[in-house]
DNA sequence: TTCTTGTTAGCACAAATTGCAGATTAGGGA
DNA sequence: TCCCTAATCTGCAATTTGTGCTAACAAGAA
């Protein structure tokens, strides 16, 4: 997404207003790279602006994405993530922790969609899973594996 | 996943009772490609068992999936969906009408990520978004353009 | 038949997100 | 600067998706 400043014009272009929550917002989420729940965001914005609503910072994210600021990704794991990234990345997960990180990923043109007919390809989202090295190290010293469970209990998991 | 007959040999192996609601959901799952959620495969199972439980079809499907007989995509939209294609296969979502469809991509072994380092990857999973032929005539005729909305809005677009 | 163990059904509950309505406020105009 | 009004924010109820718990059940073993 664009720098807060940016954004502001954006917004003032369009005859939205700009308050405060919303120059918060802006600010958090553009030095954000983490991939964060609105919940998440919610709490690093109440630390600031104690009686901030979470009601506010779905507004903004919805806004922003239909402003196509942000988007929304969805990996499998509960909560619904934004991504402040506009450039052309993909991403990667970690099984274990459920931490999303962005990769710039090299060969996706080739990528061909066999007997698809009927369609209109717009995008193509490629994700990797795996382990991160900060799970590998506990899962060689616990000796434990990969806990994959059910949809929820990976949502739990991945907090 | 497997054939019923397959499925019910294999939980026999392991203890477990053939019942006839599971039999019912093996049956339903098995000739079903259309990636359900949960709540779809409830309302099919109850038309053909009044009084069988959502709780029953939801445990069945965890079931499933801890036994490997089928997987969990999680592509934005609400609900998880489930897949009994077992196949090294991918998926093409319609942005307008929520749709998912199976299938195979050439090219995803020389798919590279770039910068990745301290990560071990397992698995890579590959999402084409787009519109299908019958949600571009639709849109052909009223005019109207996409709507992708916020998650939770396209949860009830894809219903 | 009776016991044992795995299952089902149903309801309460939890998490994530939205709908709604009333209280507030940003910003343009007098 | 002050005022007015549309845009916003907040808090709470409601919704959606999925799980925890437990009493009633069912099927095979003893």
């Amino acid at each position: 997404m664009q720098s807060p400043a940016a954004l502001a014009a954006l917004y003032r272009s369009q005859g939205r207003k700009i308050t405060p929550q919303r120059q918060l917002l802006f600010q958090l989420m553009h030095e954000n790279d983490r991939h964060p729940t609105a919940e998440a965001l919610f709490e690093e914005a109440s630390a600031q602006m104690p009686g901030i609503s979470l009601r506010t910072v779905y507004q903004t994210l919805n806004e922003l994405a239909e402003m196509g600021e942000l988007q929304f990704i969805d990996i499998g794991g509960g909560a619904t993530r934004f991504d402040p990234n506009l450039e052309d990345h993909h991403h990667v997960v970690c099984t274990d922790c459920g931490q999303i990180r962005d990769v710039h990923v090299k060969g996706t043109a080739a990528l061909r969609p066999l007997d698809l007919e009927d369609f209109t390809v717009s995008e193509v989202g490629v994700v990797f899973q795996g382990v991160c090295s900060s799970c590998e190290k506990s899962r060689a010293k616990t000796g434990r594996s990969a806990h994959a469970k059910s949809p929820a209990l990976q949502a739990k998991v991945s907090k």
